[in-house]
DNA sequence: TTCGCAGTTATTGTATACAAGACTATTGAC
DNA sequence: GTCAATAGTCTTGTATACAATAACTGCGAA
């Protein structure tokens, strides 16, 4: 447990990032983490570093680090990518689940029908999570599994805001269900349009998604403002 | 052109992963390397953090950093992924590319096939790593187009082992053109497909790759004794 | 009043010094 | 003779000091 020091302060950033504490497109000073966190600026600049090679921030020479601010384009192919991604995992798990697979699938489900049911936003985002890496880890490709939960946790914050908009849970609930069947039935082509559909933000889940961006926005120059 | 130092260094080492002059398993010292590149530690942790964040070599807690030695499983599943992205951005490519993205494919696929004919294996190399990024581009999805090249360049020493195998360099021109062709025809589906069929290694393509694996393994075994 | 230049300040980039954990070798005991 | 424990060394992790550059502010001139 000793140079977790650093890997923690890795996962500390990332999680305010990730959380919207450190806004898109904030300056995140060196000095001013390092007396947060209680350390020296080395540890931080090395957990910015690998920030900065992941996507998360964005470090321009000489002046800083900045959290890089993804325009609704950018978010959009991001989506995308990920769609296609987890429609191939879906594919995969279609035709490799094993019986643990199988009971991981129908547990995360029934726990995601029963947040939804208590219509606890933050549980079933939770329990969102759990049941979509339940797909990962039955597809039984490590490095896709990886590559989906990545981008996967890129992506929360925007998940989350699409959880706003009204019956969004329940119309992703349906859909689990149907993801479930086809996986649990090995019919990897319905697997894969399902979730390929699940994800992909199109019609008016777009303008849905800009819309609760914009609202953000405007959070975010008031905090600014600061 | 200031802080291109720690900049220049993590493309100096990850190149040396690539080209295989650090080997799979080989330890990265970090007083060796900050003699050999003249600078001091500090920027060299910095570049080694960028590559583990990637995933090019893994840090281990007060044991130092590894190049990471992907097993044959791993590297089929991660041309199964890349075969995936690359037919995502050959269906978008048939779909979306403009005139200029046009020029672009038939001059690297004219290229392509010029050293092809010279039997020259290197300048093949390059004008095919051109090739698969003008597709990337034609997709007009920035974000999809970085996933490509990011992963393309993971692959590229056990794409230049796979080119080594007889015939290959002529099959894969003919790949090529069908998949030009389908882009340029604007038919996503086979495009996809092509593109898919093209990347994968599947068949005796595995058993090629595993074969020149360990036949590089040998080399490696050979230069640490050095 | 506004634009430009220069000096100052503040922040990043690099080096070095120090601390702490892991590996190794040697010695002692069984 | 072999195994284990301890001391020593080596390497990583962190802190601090110094250097260099970019931003800012204030002053002056057009």
């Amino acid at each position: 447990m000793t140079s977790n020091t650093f890997h923690k302060l890795r996962d500390d950033i990332e999680n305010g990032i990730i959380t919207g504490e450190f806004a898109p497109g904030e300056r995140l000073d060196e000095v001013q983490l390092a007396t947060r966190f209680g350390v020296s600026r080395t540890p931080i600049r090395e957990a910015l570093m690998q920030l900065s090679a992941i996507g998360l921030i964005e470090a321009r020479p000489r002046r800083g680090a900045v959290v890089v601010d993804p325009g609704p384009n950018r978010i959009y192919e991001m989506f995308e990518v990920m769609a296609e991604l987890e429609g191939m995992a879906g594919a995969m798990a279609a035709r490799r689940h094993t019986e643990e697979d199988r009971a991981a699938l129908l547990a995360s489900h029934e726990r995601c029908e029963h947040s939804a049911i208590s219509e606890d936003a933050d549980s079933y985002y939770y329990d969102n999570e759990i049941f979509h890496h339940a797909i990962y880890a039955a597809s039984h490709s490590t490095f896709l599994a990886e590559q989906c939960a990545t981008l996967h946790r890129r992506l929360r914050p925007y998940r989350r805001l699409q959880l706003r908009v009204r019956n969004r849970v329940k119309v992703s609930i349906g859909e689990h269900g149907g993801i479930i069947q086809a996986i649990l039935d090995g019919d990897e082509a319905a697997a894969r349009q399902r979730l390929r559909d699940h994800v992909a933000v199109q019609g008016d889940r777009f303008s849905d998604l800009v819309s609760n961006l914009s609202r953000r926005d405007v959070k975010k120059t008031a905090w600014s403002r600061e």
